[in-house]
RNA sequence: GGGCAAUUAGCUCAGCUGGUUAGAGCGCACGGUUCACAUCCGUGAGGUCACAGGUUCGAGUCCUGUAUUGCCCACCA
């Protein structure tokens, strides 16, 4: 026979070593003998930089896929890669420098891209490993990198595509810029957060205005009121004068805008287009001029007089304090509370700043991305999110797609400078020449002096290109046969900043859907449902945790009980409760192992006995619905349904039935179906028993999934010894209840006459354990209702008398019942309305609680 | 301010297009030295499915409203 198992599944003794042979074996990669369709998925890349987390770990659903497709036999590309992370990597990084005691503007910005691209190469590998202890089974001979010369050079050709087309434009606008990052963000990147700040009250001429503030007063271009309030209606469309703190009077116009609340504050505001996202759209409504204050170093700008230098919150209080001191200050609200925007990354407040960025158009982008999902050309999972995916991209405006940050993919624009050698007057015209390299700025539009622009792309918009790019846009082979892939497996969290836009960046470069399907996954808590934090202490680090219970006891605990687009709980004790479940299957496979003869060689099985019969149903039945589940992303009832066949099918009943004669080719067909179904969850656990079988070379990773076959003679399923089963089930566990309610050690069965119990007696006993069987025609004991033919379970008296009370409760139970079912059944829309199927389910059900009613009020009268 | 979700057993959650007497895991109680497994085996208790209406022969499931919790978006001079 095979050697025998340990007694206990250790996975660390497995994991690596199985790992490196599905690697070798070259299983991770697209079998390109499989002519299925291609089944494809990009795998979101973690940062480069980053650790393993739960987030990650969420993976093993794309895992799931591409597993149970492979063994489908469709060719399988789940494609895995790592991301520079633009800003969430640059503060990391500026924050180890700041421990040296640098700052970035040590280094020039190409230095300093270089130091980081250094810091990354050297941290890559981290990432990748602990992916790969997951049992993720990505094709890592594709791994890319989003800095990857083939990548940025589409991301480059996106772009030029898109200057061509008109869609990328430069502007100056309010943006939101973080002063510590020194650069713009999109409004996605930021966060709001609530705070109780002073409320200015400043007197300006005939009004006193509202503001949180008072420093931004230099760049005040205009008073705004409610065109509806009657207060102001003599000011509108005329200057008043007002004093400066600066010691000067000045004039400013009065405009009447219906952005303005009559009903906050003194419903009169000033305002400053340069600084305040809504006083720039009032600016824009009336040709305000804008008039910087804040320069991008978070500090007043000359025209702030003494105040010049100063950091912005500094400048404030300075401002209220020499404005009070002038009788400039009406009075102030300290208990204000409102929010203010900080930066996502860095959490610093932005300072919306009037600067010049990149801007592309996204209005016809947007429009194809939200046709893609109202046509079900992508397909959202779970349904409810393509609603707010497409109220996002509707709202959706211009993306600043440029960020000031060092760290990133360059725009690939050139400046000339000192262009006199070249000598073209127009160059005034056109700032800035688009080009990849200096060589071929050099080329389009001759010698000179040129300089590299400095500006890189959001990090999103490269990524968006990802699904293409990564397959080699577009003359690549992988690109040929696998796009557009077909699924898309993500945080919910990311719909807006990732989802959407690969639509929209998918669909405008390669004129094609990146993805079919998006399934959205939620974020995983902690064992009551509460976000997991560092502050909290409540971060479960999956690590950890593969390496105290197996990979395997976190996949599925990943798995099972977790639902898309849903948060999920998890704990440790479910962790647990998994390995003990790998633990199981483990010695279910020990066991029959175990009994095999050593010349053992695997035979069709074929089905001698009622349990076999019902066994064979339950397989079958298993592998429809886990491969029904499976395919319509209903993950966890295939873990679930896989558990109960294992745990409660095949090892409390059928194994344990089995003990006396075992069907050796049965159990083994069993085990081996119950470890495909289980693989693509649980691979290691799986693989490892599917290794110790006799008579398999072959790696399970590789081994055609499951159907059902009802065409084989051998295994052609007999009703009737399938109920017989159950039957026995039904005894049995009505004895072991009975016994255990009434506190009985070793009773004794006795029936009457009937096969049922003549061919299986001796099962029923060893299944219930100190029974003894007798037959006789008649008893005085407990009638036991399960049967089919008569039979008793031999009590004494005071058992009996015990067991009265037992009986009247299950008399009311059954009487309630039918009682549900007569109004049913009396009932004639009932009987027109409901399915004929039903209507009849009904019926039988009707006729057999009048029959165990009938049985229990003979009982309860022999008894009483 | 707008939207989405959740509310089912002590805890964490399933319950697909409405259809028998609502399920699982953990926890709890009781009983087990069964030769695969104590990471185990057996038995049990525990739910008027948040609340109020409605549609329907039939509602945990659909509709309306309310409450609580969480999340998202927008805005806050």
């Amino acid at each position: 026979m095979s050697r025998e198992l340990d007694k206990a599944y250790d996975p660390s003794k497995y994991e690596s070593a199985i790992y490196a042979k599905w690697e070798s074996s070259g299983a991770f990669k697209p079998n390109p003998k499989a002519t299925k369709a291609p089944f494809t998925i990009i795998m979101p890349p973690p940062n480069a930089n980053g650790d393993l987390h739960l987030g990650h770990a969420m993976f093993v659903i794309e895992d799931i896929m591409t597993r149970y497709r492979r063994m489908q036999g469709h060719p399988t590309l789940w494609l895995p890669g790592t991301d520079h992370a633009g800003i969430e990597t640059q503060v990391v990084f500026e924050r180890q420098l700041a421990k040296e005691g640098k700052s970035r503007f040590d280094f020039t910005p190409s230095e300093f891209y270089d130091a980081v691209m250094k810091y990354t190469r050297a941290n890559q590998h981290n990432i990748i490993n602990q992916l790969r202890s997951l049992g993720f089974s990505a094709d890592w001979s594709r791994l890319k990198f989003t800095l990857d010369d083939d990548i940025t050079s589409i991301v480059y050709d996106t772009f030029i595509q898109m200057h061509a087309d008109g869609l990328v434009y430069r502007a100056n606008r309010i943006v939101n810029w973080c002063p510590r990052c020194n650069a713009a963000f999109a409004d996605i990147e930021i966060r709001h957060r609530d705070q109780i700040d002073p409320l200015y009250y400043i007197k300006y001429g005939p009004f006193v205005l509202a503001t949180v503030r008072p420093e931004t007063k230099f760049g005040d271009t205009a008073i705004a009121v409610n065109p509806k309030d009657v207060r102001y209606t003599q000011y509108v469309g005329k200057a008043i004068e007002a004093e400066s703190v600066l010691g000067h009077k000045f004039q400013i116009q009065v405009i009447a805008d219906n952005h303005v609340d009559p009903a906050f504050g003194t419903g009169a505001v000033k305002v400053t287009p340069a600084h305040d996202p809504n006083d720039w759209e009032m600016g824009l409504r009336h040709h305000l001029p804008v008039v910087p204050v804040i320069g991008t170093d978070g500090r007043l700008l000359e025209i702030a007089g003494k105040y010049a230098g100063m950091p912005a919150a500094e400048a404030r209080v300075a401002v209220a304090a020499d404005m009070e001191t002038k009788g400039l200050m009406d009075h102030i609200d300290l208990s204000y509370s409102h929010s203010i925007a900080y930066h996502d990354r860095c959490g610093t407040p932005i300072e919306p700043l009037v600067t010049e960025q990149w801007w592309l158009s996204v209005d016809k982008l947007k429009t194809a991305a939200i046709t893609a999902v109202k046509s079900s050309e992508i397909k959202i999972i779970p349904a409810r999110f393509e609603k707010v995916y497409i109220e996002w991209l509707e709202n959706l405006r211009d993306w600043n797609i440029s960020r000031q940050i060092w760290w990133g993919i360059r725009i690939p624009v050139y400046y000339r400078v000192g262009n006199s050698a070249a000598g073209n007057a127009d160059t005034t015209k056109t700032p800035y020449l688009i080009a990849k390299t200096e060589a071929e700025a050099r080329e389009y539009y001759g010698e000179g002096n040129y300089e590299a622009e400095t500006d890189t792309f959001d990090t999103w918009f490269s990524s968006s290109q990802w699904p293409f790019a990564t397959l080699g846009y577009p003359d690549g082979p992988d690109f040929q046969q696998f796009y557009p892939t077909t699924v898309m497996e993500t945080g919910r969290d990311i719909l807006f900043q990732w989802v959407s836009r690969m639509v929209m960046l998918g669909l405008y470069r390669t004129g094609q859907v990146p993805f079919r399907t998006v399934y959205l996954h939620g974020m995983i808590n902690d064992e009551h449902g509460k976000k997991m934090s560092k502050s909290k202490g409540n971060v479960i680090n999956p690590l950890k945790m593969t390496e105290k219970y197996g990979t395997d006891a976190l996949r599925l605990a990943l798995t099972i009980g977790i639902t898309p687009g849903n948060d999920g709980a998890l704990s440790e004790a479910k962790i647990e409760g998994y390995r003990n479940f790998n633990n199981k299957l483990w010695n279910v496979a020990r066991f029959i192992l175990g009994q095999l003869p050593d010349d053992y060689s695997p035979a069709i099985p074929e089905l001698r006995s009622p349990a076999d019969h019902w066994l064979m149903s339950r397989l079958n039945t298993a592998v429809t619905d886990v491969t029904g589940a499976i395919k319509d992303y209903r993950f966890s009832d295939a873990g679930q349904q896989i558990y109960s066949l294992l745990w409660d099918d095949f090892a409390d009943w059928y194994l344990e039935a089995s003990k006396s004669s075992p069907n050796h080719d049965l159990l083994v067909h069993a085990l081996e179906t119950i470890l495909t179904l289980v693989h693509p969850i649980a691979p290691f656990v799986s693989e490892a028993i599917w290794g110790e079988l006799p008579g398999r070379s072959s790696q399970l990773i590789t081994t055609a999934w499951p159907v059902v076959d009802t065409t084989r003679t051998k295994t052609v399923l007999s009703v009737d010894q399938i109920r017989e089963f159950d039957e026995v089930v039904a005894i049995v566990r009505e004895i072991r209840t009975t016994r255990a309610e009434l506190g009985l050690d070793k009773v004794t069965a006795v029936y009457a006459s009937g096969d049922m119990w003549s061919l299986n007696g001796d099962l029923i006993a060893r299944l219930a354990r100190n029974l003894t069987i007798e037959s006789r025609n008649e008893s005085n004991g407990l009638l036991i209702h399960s049967s089919s033919t008569k039979a008793w379970l031999e009590a004494d008296q005071k058992a009996i008398a015990q067991t009265i009370h037992r009986l009247h409760k299950q008399l009311d139970e059954k009487r309630a019942h039918l009682a549900s079912l007569e109004a049913k059944l009396s009932n004639a829309k009932y009987v027109q309305s409901a399915p004929a199927k039903l209507v009849g389910e009904t019926r039988t059900l009707h006729a057999e609680t009048v029959a165990s009613i009938t049985k229990l009020d003979d009982q309860l009268a022999k008894l009483g």
